[in-house]
DNA sequence: AAGTGGTCTAGACCACCCT
DNA sequence: GGGTGGTCTAGACCACTTT
């Protein structure tokens, strides 16, 4: 899949972090060493570890050497651009979806306009995600029909990330979120069945391709005493 | 201050962002230009620009150019390792700072500690931010007392984050955040002259050094109804 | 002194977009 | 075909840590 051989060795290296082959508190094999064992410039190797130090998983020490961290990866990052479907498997989460709602020529809602982005009427894709049985998060997302002809139930079941990516080929690329707390609505109380005493965490996001098309304008509630969301950041100066 | 060239040359090309000199919309010079006009190699040059995209003031489009984008870069990213004071000052909010407390010898509680890091009794700084003369946030600091001393009560005043790296030349270097939403506590609706029903967004962090030293926990208590976060985050494969 | 990571260079080749 | 960005290289010099 990857073709990049910076992003294979970054790959490579993840996938011994994961399987305990490199270990928190242990020092990775040294540049000029990965450059022996990758066949690969000393600049390649740079570009992979960097990608590491910004996931968190691990720092670097001039003179020393590369630490691996004990950051946990997983729960919620509200900051990372990932499908709902990557992070529960990564958690090994039970967890469903049910499709409740899938309808075209749906205007956006005026409060997730944050910029002057005209869009024609939408495809409304209404979810409940539930954890353990339980409902968590209800999802609206508003696709933009200029990129999206049409949306199959069993994509909505399935991951809309993954019917965007792999089937229809768009290259997703950012997204601006909005995060607040807020009332439970009446639908919140209903399709999450809670009592109304419980806030909403709600997220807001604009998600945009490659291109810079916007995709879509998403509105995620979650309940709120059941929400965490886990943040790796680096100080930039 | 900055002293490497590709930092520089990103510093020099936000601050013409800012400036207005380069708008939203536009093309930025090509990385040819760049080199001739900063005297550098092409890497050095990408370092500079790979910096503006992951920041989300630029996108990249292969034989096309740099795109300078309209992302607004304001309101508390929570993900973002900046200091209250850096963030106010970009918005240009008026915002004042009431030092409740500064104690030694403080046990730093268990909610905080995520992972199984020792650390002897900390120096506890309490403080509630307000902007707009309304008080907005509680900040409990847990500083660890083998890497800072002492807290002057202006330091306290004016911004931690500014006395540990100006004045002590500590190196901040990143962070790990769990954020929920709670219950207020009685302490909440005192300090923050709050009802009972406003929840609160909790923000707990755990701040390192460049030398991967534990400098502090943080409580971050946020009256919710007024609590807002912009996040900008790029698909990571 | 030897080994580590941090920066920078000059050059190469490729994929893509436009005219 | 000429310009754009994306990747990769081999080599250089520096700052830092360890022995």
């Amino acid at each position: 899949m990857e073709v990049d051989k910076f992003r294979m060795i970054h790959q490579d290296i993840v996938a011994k972090i994961k399987a305990g082959k490199y270990k928190p508190g242990m020092y990775l094999p040294s540049d000029t060493k990965l450059v022996e064992q990758y066949q690969a410039s000393r600049e390649t190797i740079r570009k992979a570890m960097m990608m590491l130090v910004d996931e968190g998983y691990a720092q670097r020490f001039q003179g020393k050497g590369t630490l691996v961290l004990n950051y946990e990866h997983f729960a919620f990052p509200i900051s990372t651009l990932e499908s709902y479907r990557e992070l529960v498997a990564e958690i090994n989460l039970e967890s469903s979806n049910d499709v409740l709602r899938i309808k075209s020529d749906v205007p956006v809602p005026h409060v997730l306009l944050f910029e002057n982005d005209p869009l024609d009427d939408s495809i409304l894709v209404l979810r409940r995600r539930n954890v353990e049985g339980k409902p968590m998060v209800l999802d609206y997302d508003y696709i933009n029909p200029a990129v999206v002809d049409s949306i199959p139930k069993c994509a909505a079941q399935d991951s809309l990330f993954n019917y965007f990516e792999n089937d229809l080929g768009l290259k997703i690329d950012y997204a601006i979120k909005h995060m607040t707390v807020e009332k439970a609505t009446g639908e919140d109380q209903k399709l999450l069945m809670i009592p109304s005493n419980i806030p909403i965490v709600v997220v807001r996001s604009e998600t945009h391709l490659a291109n810079n098309a916007v995709l879509s304008f998403t509105e995620s509630r979650h309940r709120a005493d059941r929400f965490t969301s886990v943040e790796f950041s680096r100080r930039r100066k």
